[in-house]
DNA sequence: CTCGCTGGGTTGATGTGTCAACCCGGCAGG
DNA sequence: CCTGCCGGGTTGACACATCAACCCAGCGAG
């Protein structure tokens, strides 16, 4: 397999950081998800969902102020959204004829106040506290800059649904 | 929704980097994904266990020694692996008696080969390249920090089946 | 008015990840 | 010998994400 191991399409150095990046990623995401789950039967969508709700003033949001917040593909809100009504964290309400409002249950805030502060705990030890506030700070500078280059990319390269681009 | 919002669990500061990150996370994973399955009809769970064969020195490995590389549960394993197999990626071959050894195909090569130059090109465009030598460096070494930290605490805290702990 | 488009939202099929349970060969203790 | 455990691997049920197709209200062009 030399044929393909021979080409390293990145140098050792950005290869080995951006593995160490990737497994944080994965490493990170699947300790703080298996504990949500464990300890409140939360999974992190939603919590996303929850969080985002408690934050509103109302604690009710229409479907598509819930996308815009989490860049969600509409399809995994609707889904998502149901499962969450399925088991009470949330509600929809038909207000506006034709497009239900989404309204956090109490059951649904219960379980917000309940994990969100276990949760920011375990973000903060094992990610802020472990980078210390420079790093942390220069890492959320480095993570604007990576998400504008790729929207930047998106609209200059392949405007959706406008013009050729394949 | 005021009494959940104004316990910030986390300071402002740190809450933007750390918002910031999952947003990166999930913009920079989308979009590799999306192009990677577009392009070559390739998951990264595909590319990942493709450039794992292809690094070995035979082109064949056992399953535990593809999920200690790629720290997948077994059974997320076993499924992909068997997926990968009816697409023709790879190949099971009983040779050991009970444990069979995973073959890189004459398909799953071409493949691996086709994608991996663009795939990097990307990691390099959209992540390597915008954070520059420095800061990537710096990355890895903290996300080095906050693995090692989730480690130790998932060894100390909670010893896989050794004793009581929940 | 009608046609067709747009955009929020739903649905179903499919591919994927996780958990828990299981299969089975090897091996240590009795 | 049997019994029970260990560990690699599989399986099935379920939760989840994505894609494509669709539904339907509003609206502008004809």
């Amino acid at each position: 397999m030399r044929s393909v191991a021979n080409e390293p399409w990145l140098d050792d150095d950005e290869q080995k950081a951006w593995r160490s990046y990737l497994l944080m990623r994965r490493t990170l995401e699947t300790h703080l998800a298996r504990h949500l789950q464990r300890e409140f039967g939360l999974s992190e969508s939603d919590f996303e969902i929850l969080v985002n709700l408690s934050e509103s003033e109302t604690g009710r949001m229409r479907a598509y102020q819930l996308g815009r917040a989490t860049q969600w593909e509409k399809s995994r809100m609707s889904h998502h959204l149901t499962r969450m009504e399925k088991r009470g964290l949330i509600r929809k309400e038909a207000c506006d004829a034709r497009y239900p409002e989404i309204v956090l249950t109490e059951q649904g805030l219960a379980a917000i106040k309940a994990c969100a502060p276990v949760h920011a705990g375990r973000v903060r030890s094992f990610f802020v506290d472990v980078l210390g506030k420079e790093r942390l700070l220069a890492l959320g500078e480095s993570a604007n800059e990576v998400i504008a280059t790729i929207e930047k990319h998106q609209r200059t390269d392949c405007p959706p649904e406008i013009s050729g681009c394949g």
